[in-house]
RNA sequence: GCGCCUGUAGCUCAGCUGGAUAGAGCAUCCCCCUUCUAAGGGGAUGGUCGGGGGUUCGAAUCCCUCCAGGCGUACCA
């Protein structure tokens, strides 16, 4: 259920039956001040304007032609020529009552569902995953978690960077240790530390270096035993990763895999198909697309290098490739990829050769969703105290003992073993909030206090509100399944969450629509923020049994609002905390 | 040089295809635990929306220009 939808469309045909033109659009959104109603619709003067009359005139005409009375008891003109909508209680109260028998908040299913393909989280397999892999990740798992619970079909591809020179370096070292007889499994047990120390050979050690670039070609030439050696570094480059997603709470699976090195025999099929359609053009040595679209004022154009001077591909090239087999053999409507914004370039360019060269179907939507960089106090890119770059896993294990030790000072009774766990969800949680309660383009600022308070826009906050109302569930002692008595609004707290519970389907949407979490993040304050308000201010457990049990059940539906808004974001509940 | 992004309260951030008096949290100050978790709630203070022009009934939002910062800009990804 959607009430933005639903008064949208009833005063848009209202509009259309004024007179005003068809795509005159009502534009009704939510009151920005309580004494404007619940819902305001901006676009009366827009459409007043376009064909000559009075805005508040045209109002009064619109709302000849709107009968609201099922859902709003009052419907009126105000200022310039808004209309200011207020929902009717009683409408409410049915639209709760429906919210509490759905075992998905009656939000409605996509009629048409797309095909979605979801490009995130993508790792270099040559290191661990650090801090900044830490966005991609999270926040493309919320919006595909999003996607899905609307009912859209989602593929998710894991474009792990598993190819390319540095692996010769890491298979040389491999080789190494394993000359020495060292174990090499050990070795890899820290990749970070092992990538470090390969470095230091390559760096200092001439034959070193000379053997890791022969290792490169035979490499990339299909050599037997080098391909044996790299598939075993891979395999525990991707386990490590696995248990960086397993410790977050992402749904990425070993199946999502899909790595640059799958791409490696389709390469020379771009490029030629390039050169058929005359799109491709030498210059100093390599093969490129020079496309208008990228000139400057003087003609300059920024080309595109599928093939570089002696027959390399590279990153472009791949991704062309990628493209073409998310249209072909994924079928895909839409293409997301969650990736750093300082490649908005390189995408722009991907996505305009891939639509000149019919790579993907005109309608198929390709779009870079990027975003900012995790920054420091120090307002440069976080790193960690000794100025390395932040290991991801090392940072999700500081942010569980750090939460812990919150949890064990506030609830000093409670059983370590309960402790650890809410550590554990807590921590977690409040990386992945601060983070996902960003808006997505922005650079943000790192900071544990701020995550970890219980103060604010924060996982705590939230995890909090549900804990509280899991709490007066379980005190009621009643078998809330059984619940059917009315939800009744009477009070004004109770008003302001009923409508707020009502709202969810048009914060889930604005998710996927621009794929920015932040949305349901503010979405989820809000509705926590009300609920603490009527917690205070509206006794659950005292009052009498009809308002007792409905305000039982405006709890209830708060709960599992809260809990379904934090499962969209890949975040866990606690009944305790 | 050119291109993209960013600039909103002392700090951290919202502001949804232009919409009414620009909103939260932190910090500061005041109030509320004999009632369901005070890890909470209520209230106050705080803004020339980087500067300047323009478009119009109306601009933080669109256009131009300037300033500041970040990033990108042909064989790394």
């Amino acid at each position: 259920m959607n009430i933005q939808t639903l008064l949208n469309q009833r005063i848009q045909a209202a509009m259309v039956a004024a007179g005003a033109a068809e795509d005159a659009p009502a534009l009704v959104r939510q009151s920005a001040k309580v004494q404007f109603g619940d819902y305001q619709a901006n676009g009366i003067m827009g459409a007043a304007k376009k064909i000559g009359t009075n805005p508040r005139e045209f109002a009064a005409k619109v709302l000849e032609q709107l009968d609201m009375s099922d859902v709003a008891d009052k419907v009126e003109i105000a200022g310039p020529g808004f209309i200011n909508i207020f929902v009717k209680n009683e409408w409410l109260s049915g639209a709760l009552a429906q919210l509490r028998n759905s075992d998905r908040l009656d939000v409605t299913v996509v009629a048409d569902p797309q095909t979605v393909v979801v490009d995130y989280s993508g790792p270099n397999l040559a290191k661990e995953m650090h801090v900044g892999h830490l966005r991609s990740t999270v926040i493309g798992d919320a919006v595909v978690r999003t996607l899905e619970f609307l009912g859209h079909n989602v593929v998710r591809q894991n474009h792990v960077g598993d190819w390319g020179t540095q692996f010769g370096m890491l298979l040389a070292y491999m080789e190494r240790l394993r000359a020495q007889s060292s174990e090499v499994s050990m070795a890899l047990s820290d990749l970070e530390t092992f990538y470090r120390e390969a470095k230091i050979c390559f760096d200092e050690d001439e034959a070193f270096a000379a053997h890791a670039r022969e290792l490169v070609v035979s490499l990339q030439s299909g050599d037997e035993q080098c391909l044996k050696l790299w598939n075993e570094f891979i395999q525990v480059s991707l386990q490590h990763c696995e248990e960086t997603y397993q410790m977050l709470g992402v749904s990425l699976a070993r199946k999502d895999v899909k790595p640059e090195s799958a791409y490696n025999d389709d390469l020379a099929n771009v490029v030629n198909e390039l050169k058929e359609q005359g799109l491709l053009q030498e210059s100093n040595g390599a093969q490129c697309v020079f496309m208008e679209e990228f000139a400057n004022k003087e003609g300059e154009i920024t080309p595109i290098i599928v093939q570089k001077t002696g027959g390399g591909f590279l990153y472009a090239t791949t991704d062309l490739a990628a493209v073409r087999y998310r249209q072909t053999a994924l079928n895909a409507d839409r293409v997301l990829y969650f990736v750093d914004a300082r490649q908005s370039l390189h995408f722009q360019q991907i996505f305009t050769l891939s639509r000149k060269a019919n790579f993907v179907k005109p309608e198929t939507s390709l779009e870079h969703m990027p975003f900012g960089t995790v920054m420091g106090s120090d307002g440069k890119p976080f790193k960690t105290r000794s100025g390395g770059v932040a290991k991801l896993s090392a940072l999700l294990e500081e942010a569980q003992e750090r939460a812990f030790q919150l949890v064990a000072s506030k609830n000093p009774d409670m059983s370590e073993d309960e402790q650890r766990n809410i550590g554990r969800v807590v921590g977690i949680a409040s990386v992945k909030y601060a983070d996902l309660s960003k808006n997505r383009t922005s650079d943000y600022v790192f900071n544990w206090d701020s995550m970890l308070s219980f103060e604010g826009n924060t996982a705590p906050y939230l995890l909090y509100a549900y804990s509280r109302v899991a709490s007066i569930v379980r005190r009621s002692e009643m078998d809330v399944s059984a619940l059917n008595a009315p939800i009744t609004v009477v009070e004004d707290q109770e008003r302001a969450l009923a409508v707020k519970l009502c709202q969810l389907e048009e914060a889930v949407q604005q998710v996927i629509s621009d794929g920015m979490p932040h949305f349901l993040c503010a979405y989820l304050y809000e509705l926590a923020g009300i609920f603490m308000t009527f917690y205070e201010a509206c006794p659950i457990l005292n009052a009498d049994d009809a308002v007792k049990e409905s305000r039982l059940q405006l709890a209830l539906n708060t709960a599992s609002t809260l809990k379904q808004g934090l499962e969209l974001l890949g975040i866990e509940t606690l009944e305790r905390m």
